[in-house]
RNA sequence: CGGGAUGUGGCGCAGCUUGGUAGCGCACCUCGCUUGGGACGAGGGGGUCGCACGUUCAAAUCGUGUCAUCCCGACCA
């Protein structure tokens, strides 16, 4: 390629719409240009790098034995009907009607359409298992697009679905998958942590994701883990064993008995007022669930998880109730209290969801939905029975490893992957069996396994960069190498350029020739903004027979003949 | 959807307070000069100032509405 040719514009300055640094340096390279909102073009340098990233994919999604296939983008609205998420994927799910008003969406994913495409199919035992994947754009209408790449409505997506007839099958393709799963990212040079994840709008029980690590805000999830052993989660599904705590306030409270806590709106507020810790506060808090009121019941000192309230309800929406909700709330039942005061008594035909830590909790004060006031050396017998203790509790890093014992820490991390085990969650609704070896009707155990491919680019950005620019790993970079003649009108610097040029090419070796008409140092901050892995530089040193091999990783610069040059490079790139 | 902000050539911005018919840097085109880390000089092309309505002799500037975009919170590849 000619850089003189190429259809891309760097640019000088960053876009001041861009927040992350992968978002930030893929504009200003010329990788992506935006159309809308969380909607890219990917320009022709782009472009390259997602296929090398879908051939990685394609070359180990083979190898573990799955069949590439297309489905359609356009869905209809029947089949989301059939698996009943028509209604719970909520107003992500881009809906659309044809000109006969048929009702229609862009497929998010396509659990709907492969299993109404195997049940067509795949009718025996004999016929399984199998696995079936696709490459595609999918479409999400994400409530806030964002970050570049890592986060848009429009990206492309690796998606596969097995089919099994039992679970021990199902297990070893989850197994095989996530072996798979780490021999792609390895392949594309970033390096992931598989993690315990919930398994949110896609259902299913068992589901793990592979998470980039990272320290910057790029990495939208919080990840648990343990140095001491294997164990690691996303913090919507983290569990932890409590550091010892004060539950009991048998110290502080004689008896049970209605108290005066004025302006006590915060459990800091009440602790202090008190002068108690706050594991002796039950905290209630007021979410909507499924546009339902929630009362969640916790250990003060510690933080309710959403999604882990929200699978404890059952439902598929869940946000913090507003002041005027629970204001609401307050009149419907009869009292005048406002956040601060609220408690569990009184509230007949609300859900109340406790939390485990709950359960301990002695003599402890409590809210009675009374403003400035507070019931203290209460217990367990002075609140509504609670039928079961649930895990809603958001792990903090300290708290102590389930496995091992040992501390847990937190960092960062991009989703990249995820893989689930969905059992018969689309099969049975949809009606999709097979015949067994006794003719008899059984629902296919079903997994799915999620690549984020444009998502993927994007976090190898965040991995692997500096100031001047993007580093890419030699396996998803878009050409190899740069060949940068310093002065075009010099006849020898272009000669051995365009020498060096074409005997890389037909070598099988990606390569670019800076052909145009800049001042070195132009052509030098593009190399480095772009990211080429290698870089030779044809100057006057040419008249000695000699060129500059530089490596963009590592700075390393060494002084060659060009022929050397050529044939260290085609060692090093065909090798990879 | 709630909270905050912004819309002016491809990119980054000024002008708006105090209305008078659009400007700077980069990029782009031409010529000259220059050629190892984003040179320099001269000339040139490109914007109905997001959109609509209103106020006014006159609107980028004031008012109302609307659309879009970005940031902070709940979702997910």
């Amino acid at each position: 390629m000619k850089m003189s040719k190429m259809f891309v514009q760097t640019l000088r300055e960053f876009p001041s719409d861009a927040e992350v640094v992968s978002h930030k340096m893929l504009a200003r390279a010329g990788y992506i240009k935006k159309l809308t909102s969380g909607v890219y073009n990917y320009m022709p340098l782009m472009w390259r790098v997602l296929k090398k990233i879908e051939n990685i994919v394609r070359d180990e999604m083979d190898k573990a034995g799955a069949q590439e296939l297309l489905m359609p983008f356009v869905q209809p609205k029947e089949l989301w009907e059939e698996s009943g998420r028509w209604d719970a994927y909520g107003r992500e799910l881009m809906r659309l009607k044809d000109r006969h008003d048929r009702v229609m969406c862009l497929g998010p994913t396509h659990e709907e359409i492969i299993t109404a495409l195997a049940r067509d199919v795949l009718k025996s035992y004999k016929q399984l298992p199998v696995n079936l994947y696709q490459i595609q754009s999918k479409f999400r209408d994400e409530v806030r697009p964002r970050y570049g790449l890592l986060r848009g409505r429009e990206f492309i997506m690796k998606d596969a679905y097995s089919f099994d007839t039992s679970q021990e099958g199902l297990n070893k393709e989850y197994e095989n998958m996530a072996k798979a799963y780490t021999n792609i990212f390895n392949r594309c040079g970033l390096p992931t942590k598989m993690v315990q994840s919930d398994s949110g709008a896609i259902g299913g029980s068992v589901s793990h994701e592979f998470m980039v690590i990272t320290d910057t805000d790029a990495g939208e999830n919080d990840v648990f883990y343990c140095d001491d052993c294997d164990y690691s989660a996303n913090s919507n599904h983290a569990v932890s064993k409590l550091l010892p705590a004060e539950v009991d306030g048998a110290k502080y409270f004689t008896k049970t008995e209605v108290i005066d806590t004025p302006n006590t709106h915060s459990i800091e507020e009440l602790s202090k007022f008190l002068n108690i810790p706050s594991t002796l506060i039950l905290k209630t808090l007021v979410y909507i669930v499924d546009k339902k009121p929630v009362l969640a019941l916790i250990r003060a000192d510690k933080a309710v998880e959403e999604t882990k309230l929200m699978n404890a309800v059952g439902g598929v929406e869940i946000r913090i109730a507003s002041s005027a909700e629970i204001a609401e709330l307050m009149a419907d039942k009869g009292f005048d209290a406002v956040p601060g005061f609220i408690g569990p008594n009184g509230m007949d035909g609300i859900t109340i969801i406790a939390d485990e830590t709950v359960r301990d909790m002695k003599n402890f004060v409590v809210g009675i939905n009374k403003t400035d006031r507070h019931l203290v050396g209460a217990n367990l017998s002075d609140i509504p029975a609670i039928e079961n203790y649930v895990d809603i509790r958001l792990v903090e890093a300290g708290e102590l490893c389930p496995q091992c014992g040992r501390p847990l820490k937190v960092t960062k991390g991009i989703e990249v992957g995820n893989i689930f085990q969905l059992g018969t969650k689309y099969s049975k609704p949809m009606k999709a069996f097979y015949l067994d070896e006794n003719g008899k009707a059984q629902p296919y155990i079903m997994g799915c396994y999620g690549i984020g491919i444009s998502r993927t680019a994007a976090a190898a950005v965040e991995a692997h960069h500096d100031e001047h620019g993007i580093k890419w790993p030699i396996s998803i970079a878009p050409y190899h190498v740069v060949i940068v003649p310093v002065n075009i009108k010099d006849e020898l610097q272009m000669k051995v350029a365009g020498e060096m040029y074409e005997k890389l090419l037909s070598a099988g070796v990606e390569v670019v020739l800076d052909d145009r008409d800049e001042r070195a140092g132009v052509k030098f901050k593009d190399a480095d903004l772009i990211g080429f892995p290698f870089r030779v530089t044809v100057g006057k040193t040419i008249n000695d027979g000699l060129v500059e091999y530089k490596v963009r990783e590592t700075g390393e610069v060494l002084t060659l003949k060009p022929e050397e040059a050529v044939e260290k490079l085609t060692d090093i790139i065909l090798s990879k």
